[in-house]
DNA sequence: GGCCAGGACCTTA
DNA sequence: TAAGGTCATGGC
């Protein structure tokens, strides 16, 4: 990748291919960026505050030094994979077609694992509005604050698997995380005594790393297989939730699987996604 | 007031 | 193995 910049506290993305930042952060797969007063996307990722500005066909990272690009976003937005070049390995069907260039500026983030897991487990029969507002708060209760923007806002990290796992599960349940409370409880305290590793699934497949994950409670499927795709970067993870069920029925009359979409289902899974929740007119935020 | 949300678990047959 | 009920919460 030749077309990155470095200007002091910036770093410049010159011509960027296939990053719209609406797209990557409001497709589903993210919790934690929100659009601030300036219209960019801003958050925290691995313990780092950012902000992304689209200026024309660049895309500029604010607050990210050329350590922190090297050390992290580069990584972070998956910038060394070539999206335009991917479509080409998919199914050839109309619907993936549309749904793909429709989705284009869409990439996959590599997320922290630990704050992967446990955003997904709260993610569970749960609406994406609520899913942040429970993540904000989970972080600005038990996070560290590490920047203060502007407008005088506080930006926290996602709290620490040791973190939850002490603050006990009554203290998820004051979160009005419900019935999910004794499952992130669950989850931390099986990575803080290190009977999960979460770097066990990177050198796992996609079969076996979701049933490792699965071993935590409330862990099923389609929590292991988002983490996966969205944490692991596993580009063949195929989360099936309702949206998904409803897709493959209306366009594929229920006969679609992950076997059909390939080694890339996972960003099948998420071009379709995003482009039927669009055609819905969900508005996310 | 019932339905739904990026589900998982438990019981029943 | 498959199907159906249950679990908290909040927006609509």
């Amino acid at each position: 990748m030749n077309n990155i910049f470095f200007e002091g506290n910036l770093t410049r993305i010159k011509s960027a291919k296939n990053f719209l930042p609406e797209q990557v952060f409001d497709c589903g797969q993210c919790f934690r960026f929100d659009k601030n007063e300036r219209g960019n996307y801003c958050g925290v990722a691995r313990g780092k505050f950012i902000e992304i500005e689209k200026s024309g066909d660049d895309i500029l990272l604010h607050n990210c030094k050329e350590n922190d690009f090297n050390g992290i976003f580069r990584d972070f937005f998956d910038l060394d994979f070539d999206y335009s070049a991917i479509p080409s390995d998919f199914p050839n069907d109309e619907i993936l077609k549309k749904a793909s260039e429709f989705g284009s500026g869409i990439r996959i983030l590599h997320q922290d694992n630990w704050e992967a897991l446990c955003s997904f487990i709260i993610s569970q029969n749960n609406n994406i509005p609520r899913i942040k507002g429970i993540i904000r708060n989970l972080c600005e209760r038990y996070g560290e604050p590490v920047f203060t923007d502007d407008c005088g806002k506080i930006h926290y990290s996602f709290p620490s698997a040791e973190i939850i796992a002490d603050a006990g599960e009554s203290a998820m349940a004051e979160l009005r995380t419900g019935f999910r409370a004794k499952y992130i409880y669950d989850a931390a305290s099986k990575v803080a005594s290190g009977k999960i590793d979460l770097n066990e699934p990177y050198a796992l497949s996609y079969a076996d790393g979701a049933k490792y994950l699965m071993e935590i409670k409330g862990v099923g499927l389609k929590v292991a297989s988002c983490v996966l795709l969205f944490s692991y970067r596993k580009y063949d993870s195929f989360p099936v939730d309702v949206w998904v069920k409803r897709i493959l029925q209306k366009y594929y009359d229920g006969k679609a699987d992950a076997e059909y979409f390939g080694r890339y289902a996972g960003l099948c899974q998420q071009y379709l996604f995003y482009f039927e929740r669009c055609e819905n007119n969900v508005f996310l935020n």
